[in-house]
DNA sequence: CTGAAAGCGCTAACAA
DNA sequence: TTGTTAGCGCTTTCAG
């Protein structure tokens, strides 16, 4: 395609243009301005005259003039972009808080990057220097967690963030989530009250996941506090129906047996539910399962499962708005965001 | 933060630069070589002389340099992040095909851009300018139907982009999905062969929805071409478990029973069976019900669910190479790619 | 193999 | 209210 464009030397040329997309100068030259009003009636049409803008809005509209990114992120050194980086989307784990995060950030005009860490600190690093390079204005980083070097490389450059999934007590960081630690605790000390005394936990891989971890702490120390109770057994494992499963025989594989088993998310969980199935125990009559998180899952099995609700939706807006604040400097905000989670009784614990 | 910078004019100074950030300009300085070659080394390191690449080497990471984003996308016109918009994250009907397809995007080191339709084509439509103007190279986009505005807006734009979900056989973007109306004839000549009769189909609202309205075509096309079936009732409905609920609820609430329910989706099946259950209605043996989809709900309710498996995971990675073969310009390229989806029998659909 | 310099498209300070 | 103009940081010919 060829296109009619001013060129600096002031005369009119033919000349190729890439997919014809025309220029501020391109719309100034027909609305017969110059580019700074173009530029102004964009960013703040108050700025300019009524019957001007007319003019203008009319020549950006007939030559279908879109700002070109890279130009405005130099000029401004803004991209009005948010990355997140999320240890997976295929679980619903984090899709459903990090969809009303984007929500959220787009209905202020700000774009979502997205990167994922498969819960792999390396793997975040790489994808904190990705999306920052792709010129991301903040970030959203899920647990507290993080390598010296990752701290390290985010207090250097400055980067706007927001933890989420956890409230860290220390630290700088403005955070929006809750206290794994506690809610662990109140799942176990539930358990607790329906009267089982001999329990096992089965959690996700610990190792860099601050999350996990402090849930186990919370569970352990309810335990620890019932002076008759016991913790027969912890497993580690993937976030998977296949691994929880295996989890739960090896748990089931001892010579004292738990009447309950409580799991540090709904998919280990459910795992644990099929496995039992498969092994002809009934639940809860049989053994108590308990999950975390509440993703749908929850509410589709067989009993359905009794667990802890993260309040995912909240969470990712929040998140949102607290970043977005940031970013614009709005001075007075809280930093530190602590949402509750509650317990759902549903039909996988057993009064004992 | 002040910084020692490279001026124009030539003299060194020491000036304020947001938040210290070095520029080419600073790493050349340090480096003692010019800009042109830092670019050169890091863009096509081949093309600079070993001993200078190290010096150049050491003074990026001395200073800890990192490009400016905006600066080239200026330069190249080329940014290369790539923008997906999909219904909603919400439900793990799309995250995983999306994973699959962020994982393959950042292998090959772009970055993923993020909006949501929810399901509403103006929606959808604002979206793909929102991200376009935030500089994405290409774009995938859930289904083929959409308004002739959208449609006009891309081809003006040309914007490079790939369909999923779906594989029209008419227009001429690139498609890698499935045959929606091949796979819900499939599994009502499936529910058919099973000997049911008097059949009711749950579906998502059709309106500007290609995939729900092909998926009910199919079934029609199945039941008409056995002639003593016969469609009892079609509700349309959101995808959540409760209006899939009430759906099934209205759908039994004719003087003729149906004896099999499919439902265009995981969601509504599950939605359904919930409710069956609710009701009194033993599944599959006083009704049969089927899905679509096979998300991980499927597997885990009771019984669990005969549905029909997308293959999203590979659906995904390959949308991701093709778009990225699009915007390589490469050659040669196939760019219809269909995928076959397959009937996964579990326990909810009878044989009678 | 390296350097000089001309932009890429837009914004914002300064003038008018 | 509007225009002029100097960059923003990087890439890329074109010379050397």
């Amino acid at each position: 395609m060829q296109a009619l464009t001013f060129i600096k030397s002031n005369k009119w040329e033919i000349i190729m243009r890439d997919s014809n997309r025309p220029s501020l100068e391109d719309v100034a030259a027909l609305a017969g301005v110059s580019t700074a009003s173009i530029s102004r009636c964009i960013n703040s049409p108050q700025k300019v005259a009524e019957p001007t803008r007319q003019r203008i809005q009319n020549a950006i509209e007939t030559l279908g003039y879109v700002p070109h990114f890279g130009g405005r992120a130099l000029a401004r050194n803004r991209t009005n972009t948010i990355g997140a980086i999320i240890p997976t989307m295929d679980n619903a784990m984090f899709a459903s808080g990090l969809q009303a995060f984007q929500e959220t950030l787009s209905a202020a005009g700000v774009t979502l990057l997205v990167g994922s860490s498969n819960y792999d600190p390396d793997q975040e690093f790489d994808a904190i220097r990705s999306l920052l390079s792709q010129g991301a204005d903040g970030l959203l980083l899920i647990g507290a967690a993080r390598p010296e070097k990752t701290q390290a490389f985010l207090t250097q450059h400055a980067v706007p963030h927001v933890l989420a999934w956890c409230c860290p007590k220390t630290g700088h960081s403005p955070s929006v989530g809750f206290d794994n630690q506690k809610s662990g605790h109140d799942i176990a000390a539930h358990v607790l009250a329906h009267g089982h005394r001999k329990l096992a936990v089965i959690c996700g891989l610990r190792e860099g996941n601050d999350r996990a971890t402090a849930r186990v702490v919370g569970i352990k120390q309810a335990i620890a506090s019932q002076s008759d109770a016991q913790l027969l057994g912890l497993e580690e494992c993937k976030y998977s129906f296949e691994e929880a499963g295996a989890a739960f025989a090896q748990l089931l594989t001892g010579p004292e047996k738990a009447s309950a088993v409580i799991c540090g998310s709904d998919v280990l969980a459910v795992g644990a539910l099929l496995q039992a199935r498969k092994m002809g125990l009934r639940v809860p009559e049989d053994i108590s399962i308990t999950g975390f998180d509440d993703i749908s899952l929850a509410q589709v099995t067989t009993p359905s499962l009794t667990t802890v609700r993260v309040p995912q939706h909240s969470m990712g807006r929040k998140a949102a708005e607290v970043l977005l604040a940031l970013l614009n400097q709005e001075p007075g905000q809280n930093l530190r965001h602590e949402l509750m989670t509650t317990i759902i009784d549903r039909g996988t614990l057993a009064r004992i």
